[in-house]
DNA sequence: ATAAATAACTTTCAATATGCAAGTAAAAAA
DNA sequence: TTTTTTACTTGCATATTGAAAGTTATTTAT
């Protein structure tokens, strides 16, 4: 097999910033992240299609990790026993603040290769960013979507 | 050869998250600029000295590819011909905020893990976070360590 | 003046991680 | 009952990482 999943976690230090990064710093988890928490997305399939393009085994492998660590949980669906559900919890949706500087310095720095769209949301998060917190964690606890 | 360095930077999508991820979404660069934002570290030889002990070649490479993204500058030490200076730039600055969460997420939910001055740190970041930004960015200003 | 250190890398090579393409199993839809 | 769909897994090629040792140009010490 490749792509084994050791996961004795282990710290490179006992820094928060590298021990957080050592948890999700790769270039796809934060993306997870942003799936879950922005666009709705529960399902394997859902995550697969985004515009990035995860291919399967790695999307499979971070989602074992983000369980491991408890960023998400993975559940059945009440609808039916063929579809997974995978929800973020509250350690999963703190990263959030992280994520909308990250959009803030994108939107900073990377002008011209950045969507209108995420322009527009830049412009939100610098107008109020805590309302922009408290909007996500709402809306996700109204339907469902936090553990 | 090995850590190649095509460097034509590719980014995945037009999102501002994977676009910002694309430049320093590894377990490494965000580090570097914690080492010269916080540390003011100036030096190859004292970033190869962090607790998290980045290899020689990665730490070269890094350096590189932040220099061509603008992030740092290289530069010539007034003092003598040996040394080099690594500077951060504004734009390299401007990931303060994102390193800041990453704190308060790691206070947060990896207690156990963190040391006790980077708890405080948490908390000072906690009680007005824009003034640690400001703190930093006047204190490299200050110290002529800001390009 | 010469030898020993130091700074800043570079090189080599083994170990990991990533990514594409194809395959599988169970459940649901046609 | 066949086809799709969902959620993965497997195999393999390629790319990245990391440890260790080596290189070159200064400095510093003797």
């Amino acid at each position: 097999m490749q792509v084994k999943n050791k996961n004795i976690f282990k710290f490179r230090s006992d820094c928060p910033i590298s021990s957080a990064l050592d948890l999700i710093g790769d270039k796809w988890s934060i993306l997870i992240i942003r799936d879950l928490c922005f666009f709705g997305k529960r399902t394997f399939s859902e995550l697969s299609l985004s515009d990035e393009k995860i291919a399967a085994n790695i999307l499979a492998d971070r989602l074992k990790k983000l369980e491991e660590y408890g960023i998400l949980t993975k559940g059945k669906s009440p609808e039916n026993k063929k579809t997974v559900l995978y929800t973020i919890t509250q350690k999963g949706l703190d990263f959030v603040p992280v994520i909308l500087d990250l959009v803030l310095w994108g939107a900073r720095h990377l002008d011209s290769h950045i969507s209108a769209e995420a322009k527009q949301f830049a412009k939100k998060i610098k107008k109020d960013k805590d309302a922009v917190i408290m909007e996500v964690n709402k809306k996700l606890a109204s339907t469902g979507q936090l553990r």
